[in-house]
DNA sequence: CGGTTTTGACCAGCGC
DNA sequence: GCGCTGGTCAAAACCG
């Protein structure tokens, strides 16, 4: 599946503000998890760190279209489902998957239709993986799409404005980091960067990545430019925790409009099929970051 | 033929 | 301790 989440709602740290959790009845284990999940707790019933993450039916339906039935949300890594189950007081059956790209990888994702919102579907993802990005065909395939990578803004005020853009996505980056390696469960098909971080610096990073350097052990001429997106699911928890998280998340309000906003954008690129959505977007990034360049010159 | 999906059975955590 | 429920196992079926 070549789409990514690229329309997915995270709700790690704020389930409260979920509807699954509004709707969950107050003794399922479930409830208990996904509330565990949106505190500092943040362990299912076995102790084990999860992630949920909400993905617009839309998307599982286009992975359909392409064959795969019943399947579970985008994303890159290679999924085993091993079992389903009705879950109480939903209407719609749990899928369980492991990860087979690698023999022994820990890590598990449930696939579930939330219940308030048929057109969302919930993915819980528990343990990490413990292998790097598997190089699918599924991920040649997309680097073979993206294969002609846009310029990352590299100004920070470029940089800002996008942030202000995505800063939905930027919640959507959850899932499980693989010992810090890549986690390339979010495709950059779309806008979607790291919120500016004193230590982490963005701007750097693209910076560098606009000069191809190397950025981490999996990286490959490809994945140099994606590697951004590694950092930052590496660096995500701390940012989800952090002060500058805690006020952005209290900006809710303005964050429901963003979405809203996105929402709507990103449902017409998706009406566009198979096109990139990211070459469209890219593409303006691209004008922009030029004329961006051109008044700096035109000032200089 | 190897990998994936399906599905019933089993196990374990949690609440009462 | 018991029952309920979620999570996992494993064998058979399915698919490319």
């Amino acid at each position: 599946m070549e789409v990514g989440f690229h329309r997915r709602t995270i709700h790690q740290e704020d389930n409260q503000n979920s509807p699954e959790n509004s709707e969950e009845s107050p003794r399922s284990p479930l409830s208990h998890d996904n509330k565990a999940t949106s505190t500092s707790s943040n362990k299912s019933r076995r102790g084990v760190k999860k992630r949920v993450v909400y993905v617009p039916i839309k998307e599982v339906e286009r992975s359909r279209l392409k064959g795969e039935t019943n399947a579970p949300p985008a994303d890159s890594w290679a999924w085993r489902k091993y079992g389903q189950k009705p879950i109480k007081g939903s209407p719609y059956p749990r899928g369980y998957y492991r990860c087979s790209s690698s023999k022994g990888c820990p890590a598990r994702k449930q696939v579930e239709r939330s219940r308030t919102d048929p057109t969302m579907v919930m993915v819980t993802y528990s343990c990490e993986h413990n292998h790097p990005w598997p190089a699918s065909k599924n991920k040649i395939h997309h680097l073979h799409h993206y294969n002609t990578p846009p310029s990352p803004p590299t100004t920070t005020e470029e940089t800002n404005s996008d942030v202000a853009n995505d800063q939905s996505e930027e919640l959507e980056n959850e899932g499980p980091i693989p010992n810090g390696q890549s986690e390339p469960e979010f495709e950059p098909e779309h806008e979607f960067e790291p919120k500016p971080e004193p230590e982490s610096k963005p701007d750097q990073k693209f910076t560098s990545l606009e000069v191809g350097s190397s950025c981490g052990p999996y990286a490959t001429t490809t994945d140099q430019y994606y590697q951004w997106f590694s950092d930052f699911d590496t660096t995500s928890p701390t940012m989800l925790e952090s002060p500058l998280m805690a006020r952005d998340m209290a900006e809710d309000s303005e964050m429901a409009t963003i979405f809203k906003i996105r929402d709507d954008e990103e449902s017409f690129y998706a009406d566009l099929g198979e096109l990139p959505e990211c070459t469209t977007v890219f593409r303006r990034r691209e004008i922009e970051r030029m004329e961006h360049h051109r008044k700096l010159i035109c000032n200089n």
